[in-house]
DNA sequence: GCCTCCAAGTTGTCAGACAACTTCGCTATC
DNA sequence: GATAGCGAAGTTGTCTGACAACTTGGAGGC
């Protein structure tokens, strides 16, 4: 209903999601035919199968061929690392009070491995932008972020204040459609520790995440250091068995 | 051609996964039109379309409404936590050799949070496996496996020796549909220490997985301890927005 | 030179039909 | 009476054809 700003079938996945997290349809029920399903949102049976493609591909529901379509009892998980992006919403999810300390910004040379993935010359000045994240008053990320000076300027990092970087690029057309994140056990020395106020050698997880356009272009790198203790970071891992067959 | 064992849509998305991966479509590439490539495969637009949404939702191409489909420039990951399962084939792809050590199993008495996800008693005998993983000969991973007696006896465990525990499941039925890990930063200690050949306070990586079958049964529970330099735990992770809308 | 508009090409959605498969109740048989 | 086999109904999978919505590039006018 309403005027469908995306895809048809994008807004049908959404509404069956909505169903699933309300538990209207819970786990382990079978979902109403497709063409009676179809009907009842007003749409076409193959539209309808299109958006249901969407949550098996999830592992939300899973289809079964001469039987029906059934909801998976897959977890509702508040940090599943390959969905959700920024810290503040993760912080959000935990039902914490997301904050930011310590921000400041300027332009500065990019360190190699940084100047690698974003394709500049390294020593190269590059925009960074580093805060401690606050989750209710309690400091529990030390984040730094690099990008190039073209896409947004030292200047500019100072005027997002709150606002999202990711905001920011989509905005300058460099929207981020993905990105990889290598998660590496660490402990807390000298600044890191400092910032986070706890002792050295503390437990952190860090995170160093690259995010790319759909394109492939680089426009951002980040490094993480998470208290061991702050919160929980998950995936989400699906089988083994790419297809579905059993035995 | 031949038998589709599986779905049409399914082997039709692995056969373009593969010429993605074998870079016959590189990267930016823009593909047949739909209708052009369905007569080339044989098979009808609506299949070629339910493979496509496959990939789409997979971030290796995008769909771009009355322009084209093009392939994504996503990085080929060796290690995508979000995918593969098995450490051996974790190792594998990181182009070492796999191998196992100071194998052995049993009946042991559930600890509290592994009895908890089993859903059996605390205390309850569960099987047990714990093996260390090595990479080219190299220590590098410690493992424990929790399953439900009933599932697979401690006795059975001894005999999958080699075999993968997921294949013993699947055999009897419980085929692993997802599983969540939750990864956190460790010091090793003892026990583990010794088993790793590492010294005490080596930096791991911890991961605490729970495996369940799409009834969301939990077949499986298991503890990683990964040393933190053997190699590079990364995740793909889709971009912020659900839907694709610029602006 | 610049802007507007149109036509061709592409993906998105719709409709109807049939095939492949599962499920369950009925029937025939032992 | 119990059981194996059969078949009809219901469900998802695939095919075909058509039209709508949208993008792109070039032709044409200003």
């Amino acid at each position: 209903m309403s005027a469908p700003r995306r895809s048809l079938r994008h807004s049908i996945a959404e509404g069956l999601r909505e169903r699933i997290a309300a538990r209207k349809l819970a786990p382990g029920d079978r979902l109403p035919s497709e063409p009676e399903l179809a009907r009842s949102l007003g749409v076409s049976r193959s539209s309808l199968r299109a958006g249901i493609a969407l949550l098996e591909e999830d592992g939300l529901i899973r289809r079964l061929h001469g039987s029906g379509t059934y909801v998976t009892h897959r977890p509702l998980m508040r940090n599943d690392l390959s969905r959700n992006f920024a810290v503040s919403s993760m912080i959000a999810a935990m039902g914490l009070e997301p904050g930011t300390v310590d921000e400041h910004c300027g332009a500065e040379p990019a360190p190699a491995e940084v100047a690698h993935e974003l394709g500049v010359e390294q020593g190269a000045p590059v925009s960074t932008l580093r805060r401690v994240r606050t989750a209710d008053g309690r400091r529990v990320v030390d984040a730094i972020d690099w990008c190039r000076t073209d896409l947004i300027g030292p200047d500019e990092m100072r005027d997002l204040e709150g606002g999202s970087i990711y905001a920011a690029l989509a905005g300058r057309g460099m929207r981020v459609h993905h990105a990889v994140a290598t998660m590496t056990p660490d402990v807390a020395v000298d600044e890191v520790a400092e910032r986070l106020a706890v002792p050295r050698g503390s437990l952190l997880l860090t995170l160093f995440q690259v995010d790319s356009t759909a394109d492939g272009v680089v426009v951002l790198v980040s490094r993480e250091h998470h208290l061991a203790d702050a919160f929980q970071i998950s995936v989400y891992r699906r089988g083994p068995g790419d297809g579905e067959d059993d035995r």
